[in-house]
RNA sequence: GGCGCGGUGGCAGAGUGGUUAUGCAGCGGACUGCAACUCCGUGUACGCCGGUUCGAUUCCGACCCGCGCCUCCA
């Protein structure tokens, strides 16, 4: 039984989809202005993770994760940069796909875009103007009347009074209520726009989450998740909007991902003190990226650190020591083991991935024992089971020597290091272990270790 | 100020009302020509103070400290 946190009740509960083995799901992606940056990272590994669990538990997942594609940060980047917004989305769209095919995180079953569902949110807001949960001000702008909608605040705990009191809220003549909030903004001349029955002009924020997620998985679905920021007010918003058009629940489950710090304080775009993905993997290789993402909770604030990232580094590094020069059983043919077990046990209390990291290391200790005891065939065994679980955390998947080996050393090629360890295996063959060390150490100032077996000498990087 | 989360061994990070997390680093041993890899062994960790209990790191209360949201941010 599976039991996930919801962030509406704030509780662990037992998860039961609406429609019995499916599973409904929507995340809130990326807005596409500039280049994602390790907290995306963090949430796009989280539901990664999350969608290949709930399948490996046999639920049919219809995961999707939207893209806002329109947007006043995206019109003044492009501004900004003196180029149609549609380049820099369209740009923006491709790097993010970029970084997580590195980070090997698997596209969503659908990715909705906010600008073809202009219908889509136009309706949504016609019938929220025309119950009264919306109105059209004067300025041209669709707002949503918060105090139509007494449920507003229960997800982020909030009161509207306190709100309202906080005077942090964009104050705004046209407002009925300091709260209230765009549903529809009319153009300023020259502004990308969309004919509306209130005039030309383009969605708010909120609403293109409601009206993608309603019209692709139904009033009402499993789970919603995302960053931790958009707790309030992105997702508050939401419900008041879906539940105010639709007249139903609007989501079950609400999952939220912990932040990434940097140095105690939160990464973040108005703070600057974010890295970039692709900044990252230039230091690193993704599979530690991703290694050091899934090894705490995905609801921990997590510190961002390069000697974290050395460390994920050399923990990977001991499992893949373990797998490799071994060809895996097939895991269809290993039966399930205590491994297993505990594995799902683990990871269905809310998705424990760093309980389920010690249960893969149990798995390499056991390898390396079975090797030790020359027991190739129980090695090749477990070493299945190994990668069989890793791969519901999207780990262990690469050939091992592709790991150690990944982009080579600088100045020396697979060709030359091969060579130069022959030439060290005849030195020492010859009992001449000055040269022979002579050799591990020139390759050791060039990043690369060696490692001696009885089956002969491997290599990887530093 | 309001709402919420957290303080675990040198570090990272799970978990539990009484029994081993796990990893990295360290130390001792085995293996090795020497190393690396690997294996074996090795650490009276649960912010502070009360309370409940036969027993609390785990439950309850107060306190101290840190963080997040309350405004665009994943």
């Amino acid at each position: 039984m599976i039991r996930i946190y919801n962030t509406l009740t704030k509780e662990k509960e037992e998860f039961h989809p609406l429609e019995p083995g499916k599973v409904r799901m929507y995340v809130c992606g990326m807005t596409v202005y500039d280049f994602c940056h390790l907290g995306h990272g963090r949430v796009l590994v989280a539901f990664d993770v999350i969608t290949r669990y709930l399948r490996h538990r046999g639920y049919d997942v219809h995961y999707v994760r939207n893209i806002t594609d329109i947007d006043d940060k995206i019109l003044r980047r492009a501004d900004e940069n003196g180029e149609v917004y549609t380049d820099l989305t369209d740009r923006m769209i491709h790097a993010m796909h970029e970084d997580e095919a590195r980070l090997a995180v698997l596209p969503p079953s659908e990715e909705p875009r906010a600008t073809a569902f202009i219908d889509d949110i136009i309706a949504m807001i016609q019938r929220l103007v025309s119950t009264g949960h919306a109105y059209p001000a004067d300025n041209g702008d669709v707002y949503f009347a918060v105090e139509s909608f007494p449920d507003y605040g229960k997800l982020s705990r909030k009161k509207l009074d306190d709100l309202v009191a906080g005077a942090r809220v964009d104050v705004q003549e046209a407002k009925r209520s300091p709260a209230d909030f765009a549903l529809w903004k009319a153009a300023k001349s020259g502004e990308v726009s969309w004919q509306s029955p209130w005039g030309d002009g383009r969605p708010g924020w909120h609403i293109e989450c409601s009206a993608m997620s309603t019209k692709c998985l139904g009033d009402t679905f499993d789970i919603h998740g995302g960053g931790p920021d958009l707790l309030f007010p992105h997702h508050e918003n939401e419900i008041a909007q879906s539940e105010c058009a639709t007249g139903h629940k609007f989501v079950h489950t609400w999952m939220h991902a912990g932040a990434i710090r940097v140095n105690k304080e939160k990464m973040s775009k108005s703070l600057g003190n974010f890295f970039t993905i692709r900044e990252i993997l230039e230091k690193y290789p993704a599979e530690v990226v991703r290694y050091f993402l899934v090894s705490s909770h995905y609801r921990s604030q997590v510190d961002y650190s390069e000697e974290s990232l050395a460390e994920a580094g050399r923990t990977l590094t001991k499992l893949y020591h373990a797998l490799r020069g071994l060809i895996p059983a097939k895991a269809s043919e290993v039966e399930e083991t205590e491994h297993d077990r505990r594995f799902e046990d683990v990871m269905d209390d809310d998705f424990n991935t760093a309980g389920a990291i010690s249960v893969l290391h149990a798995v390499a200790g056991e390898i390396n024992q079975h090797r030790r005891d020359g027991n190739e065939d129980e090695a090749s065994r477990a070493a299945a089971v190994l990668v069989r679980l890793g791969a519901v955390l999207g780990l262990l998947q690469q050939d091992p020597e592709a790991f150690f080996q990944v982009g080579g050393s600088e100045g020396l090629s697979p060709k030359d290091i091969e060579a130069m360890i022959q030439a060290r295996a005849d030195a020492r063959k010859a009992r001449d272990f000055a040269e022979a060390d002579r050799i591990r150490d020139e390759l050791l100032e060039k990043g690369i270790i060696l490692d001696d077996s009885c089956e002969g000498t491997s290599w990887r990087k530093a």
